[in-house]
Formats: structure tokens, C-alpha cells, sequence
DNA sequence: ACCAACATACATACCAGTCGGTATGAATGA
DNA sequence: TCATTCATACCGACTGGTATGTATGTTGGT
């Protein structure tokens, strides 16, 4: 790869190609673990570039974190789990459609924040932030039809709310990624999930309707 | 400190000490930013010290996780959860003393192995073996309680099982851990535990007779 | 005497970050 | 209209510090 970028086609888009690039080798070799070379190598970028870009590898941590709350949350906004007109079919068609995220490739579905705020809670104040603010940002995002599920189905939370209930999927999710990352099995991701939406029907008092679990790792049961 | 382990005081004892300093050191830094240099110092030992008992790096963060998986597997098999005459009981103990666990200082409660296998699980398969099988090892401790809860209560599993809500206790566990680090507050680890906790006696069909969850961390906000 | 359990000094490689330079286009102005 | 200037985007050799791993020496128990 002698000249990166040369030339006219990609310029001007070395910081977006170094940002991919992040998400890309970050979530499979980890933060620290990720050399600025291996970013630039795989952006097709020289480090010039990525200094004119960042001022360091902790800023590049930074905004890898805020592209992906926008990406992540662009993506979100536009899926299809909005459309049922039942605020709690609302809320389980986002975990089916999280379920059916988790591929066959681990690092292509795990959660880029949640590995660089596993790594870095302790010695990057500043990426950590980031990388909370981004799944907290997108627990936020669930509340508004938990709560109106809540309102809808009358149900009386008894020491949990909606944003509590937000939380709660964000860690279910981030510990199916852990328990996928080592037991080297997307499956346990789905079936933690699964777990998920059985708490859900019973929180919200909905008998389990859906085909019995398939318990084969793959197909996801089409939802809705 | 110009003599470490000098003389005799701790002669022989070198290697645990390396693995203790592991345990702490990579639960604060991560694995990758964690140098040999960090466990000598740490452990107050040399480098002659730490590869006359690793081959390196990688057979360090081997040994390390089976080390967290010895030390941990005394830990829960000594811990009083184990005391309760009724099965659920137990187990609902069980996450009770996981919530306990949780301490305000986010290193000091959260896991060495998840940790490991977030950062390495595509790099290293040695190291994320290890770190899967204590998990997965420590899940499957809690089947045979869960499962003669299950029998004494007369319930009727309906798309899981005994070994598969014991994976998901573990997978609620870790990421709570995510989140705790990521939001900065270890309120976010006992919430989510709470949540698993309520899901356990719907499953069980009990109601939740614990005194009003004290609702304390964080959030100051009393819900409806 | 011998070996395990260390300790010390050193070799090699790699990595974050620097720095002087080039390429391109837009704005200015005579 | 075209030379000049300025700003942005990018290039890539180089450096200083640091990390892993090695080679060799020392100590203490049996």
C-alpha cells in the first residue's frame, strides 16, 4: 500500500477512514492493545494524517466513542422496532432486534464502548465518559416506551422504573457480549437475551405467546 | 525500594505474589497496558523472578485466570449463601452475596476474567479459554441449586433451563460490571443484580417479599 | 555439589509522538 | 486573468523512551 489516499478520491475523509478503522480493530485487539500504525494501516492513512486529526491516541479513543454514539444511535433511530403501535411490543421488538444483531463473527456485534470502558474506566477518565455517555445515552432512548408500556398495561413497578428497566438491558446486553467473548459462542449472547424477554413478559404480566424458543442458535423466529 | 524479596521473608512465595499483583493490576489497567515491569513492582519482585515462573506474558494471563478461578472457587464455595434449607433460597442467597460484593471501589469487586476475555478473546485463545472456562465453571456451581429449586417448587421451565439461567446469572453479573465502569458508579452493578434478582422469583413464582428495595444508589429520584 | 529460586545487566524491537515538508484549493488583488 | 497568499489536509523519515525477553550471576537449602 504505497500511496494512501494519494491523490484526489478518499480526501478529506482520512478522519472518518481512521474512525472506522478504530471500531473495526478496537473491538477485536482491545484499546490498548491497538497500535496507532495498525489504525493507520488499515484507515490507509500515515500517521501525518492521524496527527493532524488527533492529538493523541487518548483523543482518537474519545471521539471513536462519539462516532459511535452517533452511528450506533442513527442506526437505532431508523430500525424497524418503532413501528408497533403497543408501546411494550415497542420494547420487545427491540430486544428481538437485538437479538438478531448477534452474528456468527463476535466482533462484528459487540459493543466497541463497552470493551474501551472495561479497559480504560480506571486510567482515561476521558474515554470512559465517552463510552458511558454513549450507553446511557442509549438506555435513555427506551425509556419513553417502558414508560408508556408502564402506563398502557397498568402495571405498578415495584423498586425499578423505566430508566432503571433502560439500564438493565444494557447490562444483559454487555454481559452477553462478555460471556460470547469468552465462552467463544454468540449463542450465550442470544441466550441471555432470551432470559431478557422472559423477565420483560413477566414484569409486564404477558404470557410467553411466541413460538417456544427455537434453542437453536441461528434463526431468529421472525418478531412481530 | 532497593531490595526486593532480599534474603528470605518471602523466599518462594514469588510466584503467588506475581499472580496476586495480576489479579489487581490488570483489574485497574486491563491486561494489554498492564507491563511485567507493573507486576515486579507491584509484587515487589525482579524480571529474573517473573520468567523463571512464566514463559511470558500470555502463560501469566493463563495463570492468572486459573488462579482467579482457584481462588474465587474457595471464596463462593466457603461463602454462607450455601446455608439456606430451601433450594430458591439459596439461591436468591447467592445473589444477595453478589450484591453484598459489590464495594464502592469498582476494581476491588470487579472480575479478572471478564476483564481478560473482553480484551483478548480474539488474540489469545489461551488466555480466553481459561478466563471461559472460570466462568462457565463458576456458572456451573449454581446448577444443581437451581435446579432442585426448580424441582421443589414444582416449576415448569418453558424454553430454559437450570445450566442456561446460570449462565445468564453470570451474564447479568458481568455486565453490570461493564456498566458500573462505564457510568462510573458501582449503583449501576447493584441495580442490575436487583432487576435479576426480581426476574428469579417471577420465574419461581414467588413475590418479592424483601423489604422495599432501599433504592439508595445514585438516582435520588423516588418513581411514582 | 547441585538445583531451584531468585537477581542484574543487557539486547532488540516496537510504539507514541515530532517535524519539516508537499499537495490542493479558495480567496485576494492588481 | 493570473500571480500571491493563506489554510487545510496530508506525507513519511526520524527520535526517544519503553516493553519484552535473554544471558549470566548469586544465594540458600538439602
Amino acid at each position: 500500500m504505497p500511496r494512501p489516499t494519494k491523490i484526489d478520491p478518499g480526501r478529506g475523509d482520512a478522519r472518518i477512514r481512521l474512525l472506522d478503522a478504530a471500531r473495526d480493530v478496537i473491538r477485536r485487539k482491545g484499546f490498548a492493545a491497538t497500535t496507532i500504525d495498525d489504525l493507520c494501516r488499515e484507515a490507509g492513512v500515515t500517521k501525518g494524517a492521524f496527527f493532524h486529526h488527533f492529538a493523541g491516541k487518548e483523543a482518537l479513543g474519545v471521539a471513536a466513542a462519539e462516532h459511535w454514539a452517533r452511528t450506533t444511535g442513527a442506526l437505532f433511530e431508523g430500525a424497524p422496532y418503532h413501528a408497533p403501535e403497543d408501546p411494550l411490543d415497542r420494547v420487545l421488538a427491540y430486544l428481538a432486534f437485538r437479538r438478531e444483531m448477534v452474528s456468527d463473527e463476535i466482533p462484528a456485534f459487540t459493543c466497541l464502548v463497552g470493551t474501551m470502558a472495561q479497559e480504560v474506566h480506571a486510567t482515561s477518565p476521558a474515554i470512559r465518559d465517552a463510552a458511558g455517555a454513549s450507553i446511557l445515552g442509549h438506555a435513555e432512548t427506551l425509556e419513553a416506551d417502558i414508560r408508556a408500556a408502564i402506563d398502557a398495561r397498568g402495571t405498578r413497578p415495584q423498586g425499578w422504573d423505566a430508566a432503571s428497566l433502560a439500564r438493565h438491558f444494557q447490562a444483559v446486553l454487555q454481559g452477553g457480549f462478555v460471556l460470547a467473548k469468552a465462552g467463544n459462542d454468540p449463542a450465550l449472547a442470544r441466550e441471555t437475551i432470551d432470559h431478557l424477554d422472559r423477565y420483560v413478559r413477566r414484569l409486564f404480566g404477558v404470557v410467553d405467546d411466541r413460538e417456544p424458543t427455537p434453542k437453536r442458535p441461528g434463526t431468529g423466529g421472525a418478531p412481530s
